[in-house]
DNA sequence: TATGATTGGTCAACATAGCTGACATAATTG
DNA sequence: CAATTATGTCAGCTATGTTGACCAATCATA
């Protein structure tokens, strides 16, 4: 039931250019048509649905395996990539809200992936950090998709690395750009 | 409440490049390391998940105005690209089962948004196609989001393109990527 | 033509993960 | 002390996925 073997043989298939049609190369310069045409921009709608199903795919399999899902392992990833977080910076972060925030975390504590402490300067936070149990299932998951991505980058190489990261960056909203932006010292922009 | 604004001033922010530690630059080429640190994997890890998120925002926002959801906007769009396909191919896009997709599709046929027609060589099928008013909210959808690419692909240049389509491509499952590659003729490959 | 496979729909039931609104507690800040 | 902030919690709702079972129409073929 994969899309290559729908017997009847009407598997998907763009109908060639034709949505692009007219292409509108509009007025600009004569690069701008190559990669501006309406298949082009669609194309990019694509892959990233497909892209991003993809690159979840397998954590969320070994997620499910183990009773969680992936709201379980964002709580996971950013705790791990910031231990000692408070729980409005994983707010920020996620752009939930506090009660499906709550839910999960809850849940994480309870098995003992995630541990928390008082805050030093301010006793009201709560300060997140994954136990060892989280450690480990944070890195099997982590190297799970730094794999994919390793495989892509190297497939595919430098330059093509660097392009990847400035449009990826330049779909983000402007504010996520700007986090992002200094959160990596050595960030194209 | 926004990322910036945390007030306790421990906004999110990755340790510098300590997760990477010693970057395991291993064996290979002299390249390869500036692109294959744990923190770069780790930057694509999270430019996937925000830029996905940024992508999808508008135009689910102007759904959930409309009493619909980003299920009936993947069904709107595919069967959009492809008037005319069965119930089938659709099933085999988007990977979800009949049921999930029963229910988003009879909605929006009961809604207006999509008609059926028999299929001529099995009459079994159930072929899709958008109404006029399927139409003009798929326009509005696509080009919500095409703006989006359109903008980061124009600010970023050819080449950057390039590279986003090639990296993206290899994050694909492989047959994914086939079926992808099938479908633009002039795929980069 | 009879049998089996395929296309598609449907029902019941459930799980995950988001949402809102209201309210409570504790600590900080002015 | 008062206002704000950080966090948690309760009740209830919605959207979107899941499984398993079953049915009807149609097609393909022995």
């Amino acid at each position: 039931m994969s899309p290559e073997n729908t017997p009847t043989g009407n598997v998907p298939r763009v109908k060639s250019a034709s949505t692009s049609g007219s292409a509108p190369q509009s007025s600009s310069g004569p690069l701008k048509g190559l990669y501006l045409r309406k298949q082009d921009l669609r194309r990019g709608i694509e892959l990233m649905f497909f892209a991003y199903r993809d690159f979840t795919g397998e954590a969320d399999q070994m997620l499910s395996n183990l009773g969680l899902g992936r709201a379980h392992h964002r709580v996971i990833y950013f705790v791990g990539r910031q231990p000692g977080m408070s729980v409005s910076d994983l707010l920020a972060i996620l752009k939930i809200t506090k009660q499906s925030l709550s839910r999960v975390l809850s849940h994480l504590i309870n098995t003992g992936y995630i541990q928390q402490t008082q805050g030093a300067r301010d006793k009201r936070q709560r300060l997140l950090s994954l136990t060892k149990k989280g450690e480990a299932l944070e890195a099997k998951l982590t190297d799970l998709q730094c794999r994919r991505f390793a495989a892509a980058y190297s497939a595919r190489g430098g330059a093509a690395v660097d392009g990847f990261v400035k449009v990826l960056s330049s779909l983000l909203d402007d504010e996520i750009r700007a986090d992002l932006r200094q959160q990596y010292p050595d960030h194209i922009d």
